[in-house]
RNA sequence: GGGUCGUUAGCUCAGUCGGUAGAGCACCGCACUUUUAAUGCGAUGGUCGCGCGUUCGAAUCGCGCACGACCCA
């Protein structure tokens, strides 16, 4: 005996014996079962028929699934198998197995052994669509047992570590991951229907760019070189539109070296696009179609409910510069206390802000607007006009140079998107990058780098073109009522076991 | 980084004032051919998160640590 098994559970070792037994007899694992129909979609053909008409019609299935549930009388058995569609009763009776297959076989299986059946649909005494088991086989042995079957999983960490256990007993959670998947083909559809290229960019970076945060450093050893997780695809992307391709798009994951918390993973994913000959208005009307669309056609309903809040997709959502939401939502402040650094600086100092003697006007404005009105932008709130100084890769507003036609999309107080008109000014952005090495070199960690090829680029010349990138993660939870965002992520980042 | 709560059987949870560790589900045995949290009877199962301390004696009290959840920055 090895040391795992001297360990080992007793019921694990029950569990294991019956397996050994099983290899003794015949083939362990078998793949040879086929089936030709699913619970639920069983459940949606014949739910409605009666007892006497299914009597009347046998009607033959084959069925897959995980054992969940079993009660056994005697020489008869009910039990539940789920498949990826759901749970459907099977009627187990020894008379109308095989011979010995009853006693010498299925009595000896254990709840979450994965099994093919075969039968006639009928209905139970109450009523209960449910299959008459005439033929049955063990496909997949479980060595473990599964969690309690009525309270299912309570601790937070067996979900999120062990998620295949809880995609087993919740279908809530499955629900959330169905949803998901739902959401991300819906935006995918969407834009290649508007004529949008999806593409893959370069997930290891020599120069991390496109935001500002901190990236993972990893090491190619052929080229013996520091490598960047990437934090953000835009710089790739807005090459393409450089090479021609005017309207493209990416899902995919982007990486930034920060802290864990309900609203951040490690990794998360991302959309971007970008669109040429467009304006970043364009881009609001588009974002407010394309939630709109996932509310109707997924949701089934413009009326969302968030935790404690209800939203109305239906209602055009609020557009307002960061400028007025701020003396919007603080009515004790003017435009001259947020127009001039010195009296801008003031007022954060009485938010008891965090203000560097690097900060501008721009700046303090954003930090301003971070601690006073950003958590009131419940129902959904596209913020525009944010300033040059936090914005290096927007195009300066033509009427204030100071801002940029730039947005971002907040719905429950929290960020859900960020778009702008891109610069395509090669010496404007030149002169901005070489700003962010400043920065950096001051001791902003989340400050860019200079991508001297990227200048190259937009010197052949990035027509006129607006993009957006919209956290995934955060748009699930929203969709799904969500409270974390673990909970839409299928194996989120922990802190190792100890 | 700070605060609050939690960690006891495979799972869900009790555990009184510091005095031999409890229940339900699961599992095992027996009975049971329309059950569905099946039922009835019986049995098995414990490094009480880890470490140190106080004490005749610690799941229980104290300190530290780990992990998790929530809140705050």
């Amino acid at each position: 005996m090895t040391e795992t098994q001297v360990t080992e559970q007793e019921q694990i070792r029950q569990r294991r014996e019956k397996l050994t037994a099983l290899r003794e007899e015949t083939i362990a694992f078998p793949t040879d079962f086929r089936r030709d129909t699913l619970a639920a979609e069983i459940l949606a053909a014949y739910e409605s028929k009666t007892k006497e008409e299914l009597e009347a019609e046998p009607i033959r299935v084959k069925l897959g699934g995980r054992v969940m549930t079993r009660r056994i009388m005697g020489k008869a058995s009910f039990c539940h198998i789920q498949d990826m569609t759901g749970q459907i009763q099977l009627y187990v009776a020894r008379d109308n197995l095989p011979e010995g297959v009853y006693n010498d076989q299925f009595k000896k299986w254990d709840i979450a052994d994965i099994v093919g059946a075969e039968g006639v649909l009928f209905k139970t005494q109450v009523g209960e669509l449910s299959v008459k088991v005439d033929n049955i086989r063990l496909l997949t042995k479980a060595l473990r047992p599964l969690p309690e079957k009525f309270h299912g999983i309570a601790d937070q960490e067996i979900k999120y570590r062990q998620r295949y256990l809880d995609l087993i007993m919740s279908q809530e959670s499955r629900q959330t991951f169905l949803m998901r998947s739902k959401i991300i083909a819906y935006i995918r559809q969407f834009l290649i229907e508007r004529q949008f290229l999806e593409v893959e960019t370069p997930m290891m970076h020599v120069i991390p760019g496109g935001a500002s945060a901190r990236p993972f450093i990893t090491h190619h050893n052929t080229l013996d070189m520091d490598m960047y997780l990437r934090i953000a695809p835009e710089l790739y992307l807005k090459r393409l539109v450089v090479g021609g391709f005017e309207r493209v798009f990416e899902v995919n994951r982007n990486f930034r070296n920060e802290g864990l918390s309900t609203r951040h993973n490690p990794e998360f994913t991302m959309l971007e696009f970008y669109q040429a000959y467009a304006e970043y208005d364009e881009l609001m009307d588009l974002t407010e179609d394309m939630l709109r669309g996932i509310a109707t056609d997924l949701c089934g309903t413009t009326t969302i409910v968030y935790q404690e809040h209800t939203y109305d997709f239906e209602k055009p959502f609020e557009r307002i510069s960061i400028f007025d939401s701020i003396l919007k939502y603080n009515p004790d402040l003017t435009a001259e206390n947020i127009s001039t650094r010195e009296a801008a600086a003031e007022v954060a100092k009485k938010l008891r802000l965090p203000i560097k003697d690097s900060y501008g006007l721009g700046k303090i404005q954003v930090e301003i607007f971070d601690a006073t009105v950003e958590h009131h932008l419940i129902n959904p709130t596209f913020i525009t006009a944010y300033p040059v100084e936090v914005s290096p890769l927007a195009r300066r507003n033509d009427k204030d140079p100071h801002v940029t036609d730039r947005f971002e999309f907040f719905i429950g107080g929290r960020e859900i998107a960020n778009g702008f008109n891109e610069l395509n000014d090669p010496e404007d952005q030149a002169e901005r990058f070489q700003r962010q090495v400043e920065d950096k070199e001051a001791g902003d960690h989340e400050a860019m780098h200079y991508d001297a090829d990227y200048i190259v680029a937009l010197e052949h010349g990035l027509p006129p073109t607006a993009g957006e990138g919209i956290g995934i993660d955060r748009l699930v939870m929203l969709f799904t009522n969500s409270p974390s965002i673990r909970d839409v992520l299928l194996f989120p980042h922990l802190r190792p076991k100890a």
